[in-house]
RNA sequence: GGCAACGUAGCUCAGCGGCAGAGCGGGGUCUUCAUAAGGCCUAGGUCACAGGUUCGAAUCCUGUCGUUGCCA
């Protein structure tokens, strides 16, 4: 029987490109972990979409004098492209501008008020008398509380990096065409989610999770010991999903109730898409289902948290089983920052390289415990030293030997016992190392101890020699590292799916090497075998220092 | 200010109660099939610092310093 996996992975905010960062943190061990249990035999959904509502977008389209509309729509096309060049499978990337996500969102809302967990109360907002508006809390300006700089927002302090609440600014003023306007502090009645009323439920849940990484439970553990503070979800804003409430045509749900909801819409979504309305049932009703939350650590509390109350109200949808929430990724030594460009994008990186070198960087210094950092220096050693000189020229010297010693034919032959013992406990290791609480840096270790393994074996066997004095023996030799080399592109297949793909041909295979599954499947004796090319492009050094001087600069 | 995490070989990191580890770099060496690729050997790092628990601590506890994050 196969297991119904559901990879649900942050859903990025539709204001800007994506770079290294997002992809180190959430859409790349999303994506390894899909196609290994899609090649394991699972049944796989993986969602996600862009996130369109919420003030940063608001916020742009006012700045460039457009529709909001328009901000998502470019940006979204530019995550589909990246998608696409990447090779992260989605099985749906949506957004939360769908009919039907709005309809998802409204019916856990009203759910939730008919079970008294959402409620009305009061509470202080910011309102602007000239233009009879109330103010998102980012576009309020004022004085800091805390360090008296006097163009502090009303959402933080970019001086003193406090979070704040627009109540608590100084002389509060809203700007608007370059002049400053007052800000009235109004009482308003707003929904609120009763989060506090699952609190222990929480405490409990989480406590259980043993299998979590350490930061994940330990940050959440700790959030919920500081006690759950019921949260308003509704805001006076025009940009978002309307209250499903009688009186409330003046408000929007707030994006963090509503942008989870995604995982749950988007698999409704992909359901009616497929043609099978209701199979996304398997995926969030049946209890021997998994699912798995990818995204950075900044968005843990969301989903370790908010989510789970969310689903606990509603009631008869599964928890996360797991929420593998990455560190963060650096940049040359130095925190990544959008603002001074201080990032490497994602579309720039794969106009001018291929996307496995950066896939396989990323998964083996991957922020899995703790920061790590992505340099370009490291990038280009990586690839040279590790994908070029240990597994792509593994595979050539290999290849390069049957064509130019058995006119390019598998040969009959034994594959070495040991060497099939070896490269049948890395299918075991890898497997193991993915199928759960996934380590990637792990699994990606063991299918690399299977490439230097056979690279010791054939320098054992010198079959370059066996050839002149025993064709047997180097039939023998060729056959088994063949046998190796098809494991590889098996258990490399998750972090390098373009590679494996060209290495599946390479071996004489036609097809998708999905369809091969997750097992060894050496070419067959008698079968020929194309001409060899490389797997990998070996890179200049020069390319580092020419990378490393467009940070921080700014191309347009 | 409160809370949490981190601080391990030149570099990037793993280990998280039982003789200090990996990869890369460096040094030595074997090999020549391969994109001058591969194999083998090697480096002695007070595991931030100071106490404590323990037969035994990078590994648990306390404090200090440093870095980072979350919260007020």
């Amino acid at each position: 029987m196969s297991d119904s996996i559901l990879v649900a992975v942050a859903w990025p905010y539709a204001n800007g490109p994506l770079h290294l960062g997002h992809i180190a943190g959430s859409y790349l061990p999303a994506d390894i972990f899909a196609r290994f249990h899609r090649l394991f035999g699972s049944k796989v959904l993986m969602v996600s979409g862009s996130d369109a509502h919420g003030t940063p977008i608001t916020l742009k389209a006012e700045s460039e004098g457009v529709q909001p509309e328009e901000i998502v729509e470019r940006y979204h096309s530019s995550f589909l492209e990246s998608w696409r060049r990447f090779g992260i499978s989605f099985d749906l990337f949506t957004s939360t501008m769908t009919e039907n996500h709005k309809n998802t969102v409204q019916d856990i809302f009203r759910k939730l008020l008919e079970k008294k967990y959402i409620y009305t109360d009061k509470m202080l907002v910011a309102y602007s008398v000239d233009f009879d508006r109330y103010l998102p809390d980012r576009y309020v300006g004022g004085i800091c509380p805390h360090c008296n700089f006097d163009q502090a927002r009303g959402d933080q302090c970019d001086s003193c990096g406090q979070t704040l609440d627009p109540v608590d600014l100084i002389d509060p003023y809203y700007t608007r065409n370059n002049k400053k306007h007052p800000v009235e502090i109004k009482e308003a009645e707003h929904l609120f989610l009763s989060l506090s009323s699952f609190q222990e439920e929480l405490q409990k849940w989480v406590g259980g999770k043993d299998s979590w990484r350490a930061n994940v439970k330990n940050f959440t553990i700790g959030y919920l010991n500081e006690g759950l503070k019921d949260r308003a979800i509704t805001r006076n804003l025009e940009w978002g999903i309307p209250v499903p409430v009688e009186g409330y045509d003046d408000r929007r749900i707030y994006v963090w109730f509503e942008a989870v909801i995604g995982y749950l819409s988007a698999s409704i979504e992909w359901a009616k898409l497929s043609g099978e309305p209701n199979s996304w049932r398997d995926f969030w009703e049946k209890p021997e289902s998994r699912s798995y939350y990818f995204m950075g650590k900044d968005n843990i509390p969301f989903h370790t948290v908010i989510w789970p109350s969310i689903l606990l109200g509603y009631g008869g949808l599964n928890l996360p089983t797991d929420v593998p929430a990455n560190e963060y990724l650096g940049v040359e030594g130095r925190k990544l920052s959008t603002s001074r460009n201080w990032a490497v994008w994602l579309n720039d990186y794969l106009n001018d390289f291929d996307p496995d070198p950066l896939r396989y960087y990323l998964a083996a210094a991957m922020p899995e415990s703790s920061d790590s950092n992505f340099s370009w220096s490291e990038y280009i050693r990586r690839n040279n030293d590790e994908l070029v000189a240990t597994f792509g020229n593994l595979v050539h010297r290999v290849l390069t030997l049957l064509h130019n010693n058995f006119d390019g034919s598998t040969p009959l032959g034994n594959v070495d016992s040991e060497l099939a013992a070896y490269a049948d406990l890395t299918m075991i290791k890898v497997s193991e190392s993915l199928n759960f609480s996934p380590r990637f840096k792990e699994a990606l270790g063991h299918a690399m101890a299977l490439a230097h393994e056979t690279n010791r074996f054939l320098d054992y066997r010198a079959p370059w020699k066996q050839v002149r004095e025993d064709k047997n023996g180097a039939s023998n030799t060729l056959v088994s590292a063949l046998y190796s080399i098809a494991c590889l592109k098996v258990v490399l297949y998750p972090f390098l799916p373009f590679t494996s793909q060209k290495l599946h041909e390479l071996l004489g295979f036609s097809g998708n090497i999905e369809d091969h599954g997750w097992e060894i499947r050496p070419p067959s004796p008698g079968l020929d075998l194309p001409k060899p090319e490389p797997l990998f492009v070996k890179l200049d050094d020069k390319i580092a220092s020419e990378m490393v001087a467009k940070l921080g600069s700014y191309a347009d």
